[in-house]
DNA sequence: CCGCATCCCTGAGGATACTG
DNA sequence: CAGTATCCTCAGGGATGCGG
C-alpha cells in the first residue's frame, strides 16, 4: 500500500461533473446523434427526411442510431398506415431538455467556422 | 429528371444550423474530447492527473486526443523543466467559449441519471 | 416508403513495452 | 513523468439487396 498521492485534488462534486459529461456522451455519443437531434429539433420527421437532411448516413446507421434514441426515451416513432407506409419521427417533450444543448453546439460550430475562415483570408 | 420534392422543406438556414453541429461535433467528436475538455475547465492540469480524471483512458488516446485539441487551438501545452519532465495542459481563452456547452451537457448528464434511477426505484 | 439482413472492411481504440 | 511505438481486436459503420 502505497501513500498515494490521487485524490488529493479530485473532490467529489468534480467527479459528479465529470460523470455527468460521461453519461452524455454515451447517450449523444455516436457519430450521428447529435446531427438527428438537431433535425428533429426543427419538427418532426419522415425516414426519408432524416436520411437527406443527415447527409452522409446510411440506412443501416440512421435505424440504428433512431433505435436507441428511442429506447432512451428521447423520440417517439409513429407509423402510419397509408399506401406506402409512411413513419413520423419526433422528439419526446423530455427531449426539449436537450435543445439548448443542440443549440448551443449548432452555434458555436457556425462562429467557429467563421473564425477559421477568417484566419485563413488573413494569412 | 424527376420533379423531386426535396429542398421544400430544407431552408439555407437549417443547413447552417445542422452544419454548425456537425463542425462542432468534427472537432469534439471521439470518446474523450468532452471529457478532457470537462477536466481542463476545472484548471490547469498534468498529463498524469488527466489519465487519472478521464477513467478508462489509455496513455496513446490521451495523447492523441490531445494533440487533436491543441492544433484546433483549444488547449495549450507548456513543458516545464523540472526534475522529472513536467508538462500541463490548459484550456484556452478561446476553448472559454466552450464552457458554457460542457457544464451543461454534465449538468443533463446527472439529471439524466437521477431520472433514470427514480423510474428505476418507482417500479 | 421503411428498414432489416448480410457481407465486408477500415480505423478507433486497447494492451503492453520501451525511451528521454 | 510524459509520452511513443507496436501489435492486435473488434465494433462502427459503408454498400447492397430484399421484404413488408
Amino acid at each position: 500500500m502505497k501513500n498515494r498521492t490521487i485524490d488529493e485534488k479530485v473532490p467529489v462534486d468534480c467527479k459528479v461533473h465529470l460523470r455527468g459529461i460521461n453519461d452524455t456522451i454515451d447517450i449523444l455519443g455516436g457519430k450521428w446523434k447529435f446531427m438527428i437531434i438537431g433535425c428533429l429539433t426543427l419538427g418532426k420527421k419522415r425516414y426519408m427526411d432524416l436520411q437527406r437532411m443527415v447527409e452522409g448516413i446510411g440506412s443501416k446507421m440512421l435505424s440504428k442510431e433512431l433505435q436507441e434514441l428511442e429506447l432512451n426515451g428521447l423520440i417517439t416513432r409513429t407509423v402510419m398506415v397509408t399506401k406506402p407506409i409512411t413513419v413520423e419521427y419526433e422528439l419526446t417533450p423530455y427531449a426539449q431538455t436537450l435543445k439548448p444543448i443542440v443549440d448551443q453546439i449548432s452555434a458555436w460550430g457556425i462562429q467557429h467556422r467563421e473564425k477559421v475562415i477568417k484566419e485563413m483570408t488573413k494569412k
